[in-house]
DNA sequence: GATATTTGCGCAAACGTTTTCGCAAATGGA
DNA sequence: TCCATTTGCGAAAACGTTTGCGCAAATATC
């Protein structure tokens, strides 16, 4: 029986063609009758010829094989810009390779490496580090980095949402309710996005009059909350005491809802006694009705996707540092 | 500048030593001094060589990727499941690449026709399709089908979790509620782990004494369900007003959780007048106190991918249907 | 010091394609 | 009928590895 090892070379044995006009003939190049072209079909077909994506990847020097870093596809955020990814990619002829970096450095530098080994064609990453160690990067794979950016790149798109403005629309939100604006954030304050929605607070809460705005640092990162709630009860308490009416602002929507939730069992009253926004719109906050900062996660994956491809066929590429809008989603929480 | 073309006859060039050598020294096999072995690794190092996995593909036969379909990894359910599975891969070796074949029989089976072109040694696929036309599978790639199997399979197993008991548990948790039980299911029940919760469902019911139990099939499948809500709603009073403790026994959390929402809009209480649980323990149920038959995903996602391992090396398997047990977790909805 | 063994390394083939070049046969134009 | 052009197809090289084989030099054995 003809397993899947069928090359072309044995269907030139078998039709008595040579190997050149086989290969003409199954990718349509070149000259070849239409008898020759029958005949040399259905013996492919016999012997369920499949081509060898590996010796032409040898040829041609690609793959076209696409790697996509993330630090945790299940995080629908991370899922969503996957998908769009992967369903675009596929229409130009290129597969998805995705990695987990797990938030870990080194695994996400293992990754760069063995994805640089000539696997893929282009990355797209979303960093966990501060300053990506870009030794690996030395191989000039053309990358799109989304959120987070490493320091200094080449060959590279850098696209983000406008992390700064969505925290001054959202701080400029609870002062409309004429509420003091208090933002709660965690320890990954070390990603450039958190730190300009960090900016953007203070800015606008300068702006409104207040000397030095409030800023709450939970210990633990965005994935381990429930190490958090002592504090954070203590804290919720303390800030409803301090100013009658208050808003936090959450430096995004897992955290925005998990202060809703304790909120609710503290018998807090949202939003009369206490308004939150956080930022993402993520299907949590959806869920919970937080109000939230939307990002356009389909622009964002859609424009990386596009400067990707761009990067790809070498075109010139004017912008290589964008920025995109994000919006004011007003819910049951403000 | 040497870009990223360095290949190791140019590191066989610059050292004065042979290709073999060089490979030998690089893959540390074979015999060479110490003294080489400084030589041409600083040489490599120097020139930034990677090494180049289409050619060790050629030679080797394989690239060391799996390939991994999904409906859509936007679906908690599906990204944990990949997460896994790619986080297991890597350990052993491989790289994975995702396909959202967005509930597509078309287009799953074009990921399938791709990744048979000696792109991946083996598959997780979790199918969109009742029968899955295995014309392209006869290329014989090892295969875990996940929760969904082809009528015939060859080199594959088979692993879902134990749908049918799982509906039992649910259903004889409504029935020892004392509530009249309900099924609420969605068109997708072509799938065999629908049907295999509908068979539990009616089982149990009929047991204990109900003739003729109630199945309610809403048109739309669950990613659309906000084109159902209409006839929910009618549903619903319906349903309180027919039996005075009703319980609804939905097919999947998804569907679970979108009842509770719309019977909180409708002021029915919860669990008071309506009983509610669902299936699969998603993120949406716990946030949710969604009552549910929790699938034990971890070890779903961690059997299939031992088992293609074990395929990939041909190892003997003894079970190659495994069904997972299923557990009934109680929340607030019962 | 002669023989046996080990060591270090090079040669060349092979993996499955695509593509350039060239040649013979077929076709076209007068 | 003769020459020019077109057509169909084959030979061979190239892509970057790995590895079996062999050979000379180095080392060990007595």
């Amino acid at each position: 029986m003809d397993n899947n090892k069928i090359s072309i070379k044995d269907i030139a044995k078998f039709s008595g063609y040579s190997v050149s006009t086989v290969s003409r003939v199954l990718n349509h190049t070149g000259r070849f009758t239409e008898a020759t072209r029958k005949k040399i079909i259905k013996i492919a077909n016999q012997h369920h010829y499949r081509q060898n994506v590996i010796a032409q990847g040898m040829r041609s020097g690609s793959l076209s094989i696409i790697g996509v870093l993330v630090p945790d596809i299940t995080n629908s955020y991370y899922a969503s810009i996957v998908k769009k990814c992967e369903q675009y990619f596929f229409q130009y002829g290129y597969l998805t390779i995705v990695c987990n970096t797990n938030r870990d450095p080194a695994l996400e530098q293992k990754y760069i490496a063995q994805l640089g080994n000539h696997f893929v064609d282009g990355l797209i990453i979303i960093s966990t580090q501060l300053t990506l160690d870009n030794k690996n990067l030395n191989t000039f794979i053309p990358t799109v980095f989304i959120d987070r950016f490493p320091k200094s790149t080449r060959n590279s798109v850098l696209i983000s949402s406008d992390n700064y403005t969505g925290a001054v629309l959202a701080t400029q939100h609870l002062l409309d309710n004429n509420v003091y604006p208090v933002m709660v954030t965690t320890k990954d304050n070390n990603f450039s996005s958190n730190q300009k929605r960090l900016r953007g607070f203070k800015d606008t809460a300068r702006k409104s009059g207040i000397v030095s705005p409030q800023i709450i640092t939970l210990s633990n990162n965005s994935d381990n909350l429930e190490n958090a709630t002592k504090n954070l009860r203590q804290l919720l308490n303390n800030i409803i005491k301090k100013h009658e009416r208050s808003g936090i602002f959450a430096v995004n929507d897992n955290l925005g809802v998990y202060i809703h939730q304790i909120a609710m069992k503290l018998n807090i009253k949202v939003p009369d006694t206490l308004r939150i926004i956080g930022f993402d719109d993520s299907t949590h906050a959806k869920e919970a009705q937080l109000s939230t900062i939307k990002q356009d996660i389909n622009k964002l994956a859609l424009l990386s996707c596009q400067n990707l491809i761009s990067l790809l066929k070498k075109e010139l590429i004017s912008n290589r540092k964008i920025i995109i809008p994000v919006s004011l989603i007003k819910r049951q929480t403000t």
